[in-house]
DNA sequence: GTCTATAACTCGATAGAC
DNA sequence: GTCTATCGAGTTATAGAC
């Protein structure tokens, strides 16, 4: 069993606050009270706001690969791709609240116009690489890069709505047109 | 030839700055500077930032309208629900720099839990009707406010992957991609 | 030496008195 | 319309505890 350094637990906390009340909304202080240490404590582990983003961005890449790691114990393309479509159902209490973290971070660094935008950007480069690698694997050739944005664009649009309205039932909804599409793919590929 | 108030034009740059900066990232000071009032002078047209969000929701509110019942004079709902998706094409440059406006500031007013998000969502509203309205039109009865928000969740989409890959070519595909859907909508009806 | 805590400094924000 | 108070943010400095 693993110990735990202070400065992954600064990153878990700011990582989750960051999500939930977003980057410039989150304070020193809060981040420091949720880990449960001193503010001054804290720049012994972070010189800057900026350096804490960094690592919260790593720790996201690190966990999306593992994530999309995991679904690769599924051999079929087909059900890897539903279970990225899939996550705005599992994560639908969260995603209702708080939007999609991935789309909130760059939409926030976006306005900002911050130096880790491009960073941020690359998580969804993590998300569409692999989803163009399912596309490719069911014979989509050229187009799976195509196919991969477009099923990130959707499930960002229903992130965004989802959070706006709330209806549980909708999310459900789009997620089935969203696995329908993928499968109509599929089926015109064949026909 | 309308005289502009100060409220007013205090209302428009806050809108400008909420959309480019964020609502949260404006200050006061950013807000007098641009209309070019001292910030003491402003205390006198709005006593909070709440105030100025609430002018700005409602400016929105009236412009979207002004703008729905423009594309009213298209006297095909084909064409308006066109005009409608189409707005990521005209504003490609701004929505690749800020997104969405309506969709951003619900994200922002969402994670800080702000009591304005409600009022925000609003606007959606205002779209979503209008499009269900086009939608009956066309003959999708009880669909219609389905095949609404559909339209409204997928330019979502398209809206945050244009502000984080800024990929004019992309846009001009996905806009082409749900212009066939509401087409191909039509000819499973008609077939 | 590494980790932690206290305190103080700077800056910019809201707020309000004049 | 200016000027100042106050608060909280990010940051730095210093010193104690392990």
């Amino acid at each position: 069993m693993t110990r735990i350094t202070t400065h992954e637990r600064i990153a878990i906390q700011a990582d989750t606050l960051f999500y939930e009340a977003g980057y410039e909304a989150t304070s020193f202080a809060d981040i420091a009270g949720a880990v449960g240490i001193s503010r001054g404590n804290f720049y012994h582990h972070f010189k800057t706001k900026d350096d804490i983003l960094d690592a919260v961005i790593s720790r996201r890449m690190q966990a999306t690969c593992a994530m999309l790691a995991a679904w690769e114990s599924d051999s079929a393309p087909l059900a890897r791709i539903s279970s990225f479509i899939r996550i705005l159902i599992t994560n639908r209490t969260k995603i209702m609240a708080f939007g999609c973290p991935v789309g909130t971070l760059n939409t926030e660094l976006t306005k900002l116009d911050h130096a880790a935008r491009p960073r941020a950007a690359e998580i969804f480069r993590l998300f569409q690489s692999w989803l163009a690698a399912q596309f490719l694997l069911l014979g989509h050739g050229d187009k799976a890069e195509a196919h991969a944005l477009h099923v990130l664009g959707r499930s960002q649009g229903i992130a965004v709505m989802a959070s706006t309205f709330r209806d549980e039932a909708w999310i459900c909804e789009e997620v089935s047109a969203l696995e329908a599409w993928v499968e109509e793919l599929q089926a015109k590929k064949a026909g």
